[in-house]
DNA sequence: GCTTGACAGATAATCGATTATTCTCATATT
DNA sequence: AATATGAGAATAATCGATTATCTGTCAAGC
């Protein structure tokens, strides 16, 4: 499951890195539950981005009360997933190119140095755990007409990116990376069924996990910058031609 | 008043940047007064570090009804400043050496980049800002005796660290930013009574801003990492000294 | 002596109802 | 015609009470 879906739910200092499964993963309460749930709803795009939130009708909607609803929206809050307003209530956060390219931009920035300390500081178990989550994305098929194969895909492919910064040993840099995968991956479901045919996307990761794990530096983060760079540029491409500004 | 006191939460993508004040701040409802109050009561040291938040007390102590309350709080974790857990309640985010250290290097890493990025697009009124918010800020006395100067002193501090950013027009960036120079507050607030001898802190900051206007990129970004590393660097050695660990 | 399990008190989570605010739209006014 | 006003509907915020969960303690069993 996603990463971010934890049941205990820490601040900005909490584990966001990808980790084995949690026999008992918590979500004790409705509104882990419901943040969960949201998140999920919000990133494949089920709710449409920049629409408000009736807090009466979502209430149905979820079979829950106001209380554990506001609970879990808030929680969206500081995944940049959703805005709020005194008295206005909740809504989708908005999409745009503007902000797309602001997530590409600080990926780059981001993930590129967590990269960098992970292959300073990173230890071997990392390692193993970039060439396990690799291997698992490069064995699975992306079939368009299979949306849970998409899904499926989806998973894996987060999965490998944090696992690739998740040696730095920067707990706040991790949650930060986090975000801006969260944000990203709302626009890749949203908009790109398939890549572009310019790109082999599987030699890019083994590119990208190689030069990581051979502590080639200059090499790896320089792919990653590449590969995040190139995702941006398609879905900026993309939006451009659904009419997004 | 503090920047982010804005009576109008956004999300990450909300104006974090400082700017004139606002006649009619908002703070409509009680959950954001609540989470200015606790913001404020937690940078400044007034609630430790670490500690328990019962809610039952905090109710009777703040005069306020439970859902307000857990509003507030859940709006101080996107902050960083509170954790959460399911069942076990919130708590004030702990201080330790390792996280100061992670804000440091976040800090020198984010705020450079940002302050290149408004060196590069950050247009007239910018540079307009910058000089008026170091003429406040060198122009205040900061009387270790009269503990009110230095929280005065504090907020045209972060104003102005906070100005020489905001021209990037990266609303996320920025959101970042702020959440760093709030949890680095924190620390100094805490722990750093008088800078140490060897700094003419007021020069340091006329230098950041002088190259800033005068668009000379790496000047003034070698100054501001050095800046940061340096305050990084004291508090530190103070925090070693008290026996945090 | 150590572990396990039941109990009680403390604490967090949730609910349904109430209050406050904003929004809508028809009407009045300049 | 454009703007201002205000009543009523829609919606968000808050409250007090109830329910669920956890934590620590102490006794029984191994």
């Amino acid at each position: 499951m996603d990463a971010s879906d934890d049941g205990a739910r820490g601040a900005l200092t909490e584990e966001d890195a990808p980790s084995a499964a949690f026999a008992d993963d918590g979500k004790n309460t409705i509104g882990s539950q419901l943040a969960s749930r949201l998140r999920e709803a919000i990133i494949s795009g089920e709710l449409e981005a920049g629409s408000k939130i009736n807090l009466d009708r979502a209430r149905k909607t979820f079979n829950v009360s106001l209380s554990p609803l506001r609970e879990g929206l808030a929680r969206l809050i500081s995944d940049g997933l959703v805005e709020f307003q005194d008295n206005r209530g909740y809504r989708v956060a908005p999409i745009s190119i503007g902000n797309l390219e602001e997530v590409t931009t600080l990926r780059e920035e981001l993930e590129v140095f967590a990269l960098r300390e992970s292959i300073r500081v990173g230890d071997v178990e990392w390692e193993g755990n970039i060439m396990r989550a690799l291997h698992r994305l490069n064995r699975t098929e992306r079939d368009a007409a299979r949306p849970e194969t998409l899904e499926y895909w989806e998973t894996l492919h987060r999965e490998f990116h944090l696992t690739l910064i998740s040696g730095c040993g920067k707990p706040l840099l991790l949650h930060f990376c986090n975000l801006l995968l969260n944000l990203n991956d709302r626009y890749r479901r949203a908009f790109l069924v398939r890549t572009s045919g310019d790109r082999n996307v599987g030699q890019e990761h083994s590119e990208i996990a190689q030069g990581a794990v051979a502590r080639d530096v200059e090499y790896a983060c320089e792919k990653l910058r590449q590969h995040i760079h190139r995702t941006g540029t398609n879905l900026r491409n993309h939006l451009a031609t659904k009419g997004v500004v």
